[in-house]
DNA sequence: CAAAGATACATAAGAATCCAATGCATTGGA
DNA sequence: TCCAATGCATTGGATTCTTATGTATCTTTG
C-alpha cells in the first residue's frame, strides 16, 4: 500500500525536521531514501515535494546547509539550526497529539444520536 | 492548542466518512459542531473547507443528500451510499495505518549512521 | 566499453485542497 | 428589538504537493 498523497500533506516538514533531529545531517537524496526504507515504501516522497520543502526550511531559518564533494558530485547536507530544534519539538508534539486525537475520532463507535 | 491548518488537509474527507459511519445520517452545521465538541476545539471545521467537500462527496456518489425543514429553516442530511460505507472503510484504514507509518517514524530516536 | 540505472541537485506548470471572507436567511433569547 | 447562534452556500487566494522536465555524475552489468 502507498498511502493517497493527500495524507503527506502537512506532515512533510515534520517528517524532514524529525529525521534531521535523528541524524544530525542529512542530504536530500538521502532524506527520500531514509524515509522510503523506514516505512517500508509506503511513504516515498518525491523530489518536487522535498527540495521546495528544504529550500523553505532555510529561509525561515531552521535548517543550515553545507555543500559537499565526493570527487565531482556535489552534496548539500542540512542541519538543525537552534531554532530548527526547537521548531522540531513544537510541531512533533502537535503532530503526535493531532495523531492521538484523530485515533479517538476513528475509534468512536456510537454516538448519543 | 489548535492544530495548524496543514495538518487537517488530507484527513477531513475521512473524518466526514467517518462521522457519517457513525451516525447515520448529519448536516453539515452539525458535522462542525460534532467535530468540535469531540476533539475539545481543537479541530475546527471551517464551512469554507466542508461543504466543498460534502458535495465532492455527493458528486462521487459516497453520500447521498434529503432537504428537511424545521419550521423554514432547510436542513440537509447526508448518508452514506453503499459505496460509501465501504470507501470509509478503506479511508479509515488507510488513515489508522498512516497513524501507525507515523507514530513509528517519530518514534525513533536513533539512526545507525 | 557502452548503456542503463542509480545518485544528486533543481525548477516550473498545474491540480488539489483548505482558509478567510462574505452573503443570505431563520430562530431564540436577552 | 436586536444580537448571537443556526444553517446553507460561494468566491478569491494561499499553500502544498504532483508531474514533468532538465542537468550532471557515478556505478554496475552485459
Amino acid at each position: 500500500m502507498i498511502y493517497s498523497s493527500e495524507l503527506i500533506k502537512g506532515t512533510l516538514k515534520t517528517i524532514v525536521l524529525k529525521l534531521l533531529e535523528d541524524n544530525n545531517r542529512m542530504y536530500g537524496y538521502e532524506i527520500t531514501q531514509r524515509v522510503k526504507e523506514l516505512t517500508m515504501d509506503k511513504i516515498q516522497i518525491t523530489e518536487g515535494a522535498l527540495y521546495p520543502t528544504l529550500h523553505v526550511l532555510e529561509e525561515d531559518g531552521l535548517v543550515t546547509t553545507e555543500l559537499e564533494y565526493n570527487g565531482k558530485r556535489a552534496r548539500k547536507y542540512y542541519s538543525l539550526s537552534p531554532e530548527g530544534k526547537s521548531k522540531t519539538k513544537e510541531k512533533v508534539n502537535e503532530l503526535a497529539d493531532f495523531m492521538n486525537t484523530m485515533k479517538f475520532l476513528l475509534d468512536i463507535k456510537t454516538q448519543t444520536a
